[in-house]
DNA sequence: CTGGATCCGATTAGATACTG
DNA sequence: CAGTATCTAATCGGATCCAG
């Protein structure tokens, strides 16, 4: 596994990774990962799931993410159409890095609300 | 360690952890934190290695992952002033992760312009 | 059910100029 | 060196209406 020299470097604007990592970092694109990880879902299941996302940023995201080759969109021609959607297994390499941040911040929130009100407090001049 | 019954779902949009994640979600945050990650490290340090990051953008991503507690920021009283980033305890409890994801993206980019190309075929109606 | 299309206000980020 | 302040262009995201 040589990984030296990989011709792709996120510190360089200018390189292609750039743009991923936009897409990545990015929150309604971790919560669809992160809610697929559990199990495949239909379009209204992750919007039911991933409280306050609308139907727009729904659809652009999943979009993002299956031009990306992380998730597979599966119609079934049925009455009315049924669209499923899954992690692809490129995606199931990425989410449990992405289920891991999400838990993180889950886990540490007392923590930041606590450094959050020292430094408000530190910095409050008037 | 008791992990049930937290108090914090980031899938309730009234949750604080969306905050938090929406910061950290971000691609600055994640180059910044990768970046510290190394080595604590001076404002123009930082900038120089982050390509393409303006000064306003950093300045912003520097208070933020301040005020959430991930970075401390040391200030030594020289002429000029100097100013030192460096990872906190709890920040250092999650670059691991940041820099996974960044790697991911790196190794995987080949994969993903495969992706994005056969889907733009795919979708090529005019 | 699963979207596409559009309008529009709010937020963001880049560029530029200035400072202790 | 390490920022702050301001202006503006671009983008984003929410709301709404419509359709196969």
């Amino acid at each position: 596994m040589n990984k030296l020299q990989l011709p792709y470097d996120v510190y360089d604007d200018r390189c292609p990774t750039r743009d991923v990592l936009s897409r990545l970092a990015d929150k309604w694109a971790l919560l669809v990962l992160g809610c697929l990880e559990k199990e495949p879902q239909r379009f209204n299941s992750l919007r039911r799931h991933i409280r306050g996302i609308t139907q727009k940023m729904l659809t652009q995201t999943l979009r993002k993410l299956e031009r990306d080759g992380l998730i597979s969109r599966k119609i079934f021609p049925t009455v009315p159409v049924t669209v499923e959607y899954s992690l692809s297994p490129l995606g199931k390499t990425l989410t449990h890095t992405m289920s891991f941040l999400t838990l993180w911040v889950e886990d540490n929130m007392d923590a930041m609300l606590a450094a959050q009100a020292a430094f408000d407090k530190a910095n409050a001049t008037s």
